[in-house]
DNA sequence: TTGAAATTGATAAATCGTCTCAAAAAGAGT
DNA sequence: ACTCTTTTTGAGACGATTTATCAATTTCAA
């Protein structure tokens, strides 16, 4: 039995409550997605290319987006392409960057996650993921 | 007499140590993104067509890059497009993004700030910019 | 099994941003 | 101001990513 029943099902339950049908092809996706933390289309295109070579890029791109729609994927927009990340996936760092060497510390911070939590149920929302990035100098590059 | 010496300075002190040049296009172009608080590089050319209808898109792009490159501005890729962040403008480049509607909300957090700040010099770094975004429903989309 | 409705795959089209290149402009030296 | 070299510009071609189109196929409830 998998070990992913819950995303199963909660991607079953999407499915049931907008008429939409459970295929051979969403479940093959799902499947690979699930083995990810995050995932462009066109790295799951190549992926799924051994299971399955008819399986096309535009297939990828509509499954990933209703991946969204159920609320198991979240789209993040990454440079010039869009990654997938896996929302149950919950091992979250930011990011400290020095523009001039382009070094980059990761960091995790309980008190920042508090206060954006808090920020977000003041205007209403329901925070899934975040992206905090920090751009400065490095201590070397300071000078 | 202009309110923005400061950034205007640093431009051309950007310019004077790359052997770049001060063109009439560049100031216009400054000129313009100093009022704003973010734009994209559509907005800004269409912004831009009143004051000069021959400057062209990629004379857009090629200067809100370069106000990146001297630290006046930030790009930040937001749904399809980029968004060129007036860096000036601190404390009002957060977001709030609801993953199914698209609604934006801006917001500013001294707390969260002063914890970067923090962070930052925990890690030897002296922050320039940040880029936060907080993704989730809001409140009409999470029913 | 049947048939309406949804989905697929292939590809065209749209979108956004960068690249190319000849012509124009900037700016340093004269 | 004139000259010369370098940079910049404008226009459109181009490339990358994503979405739309549509006939053929699959799903699934009756």
């Amino acid at each position: 039995m998998s070990k992913h029943q819950k995303e199963i099902a909660a991607l079953k339950e999407h499915l049931g409550k907008h008429q939409l049908k459970c295929t051979r092809q969403r479940e093959l996706i799902l499947d690979a997605f699930l083995k990810q933390e995050h995932i462009t289309a066109e790295e799951m295109y190549h992926q799924m290319a051994k299971k399955d070579p008819h399986l096309g890029l535009a297939t990828i791109y509509r499954t990933l987006n209703l991946f969204c729609e159920a609320g198991l994927a979240q789209a993040r927009h990454f440079g010039t392409q869009t990654q997938y990340d896996n929302v149950s996936h919950k091992g979250h760092h930011d990011h400290l960057i020095c523009t001039d060497c382009g070094k980059i510390v990761e960091f995790a911070n309980c008190d920042i996650e508090r206060l954006q939590e808090e920020v977000a149920t003041q205007n209403g929302f329901t925070i899934k993921t975040h992206r905090l990035e920090l751009y400065g100098l490095c201590s070397r590059c300071r000078h």
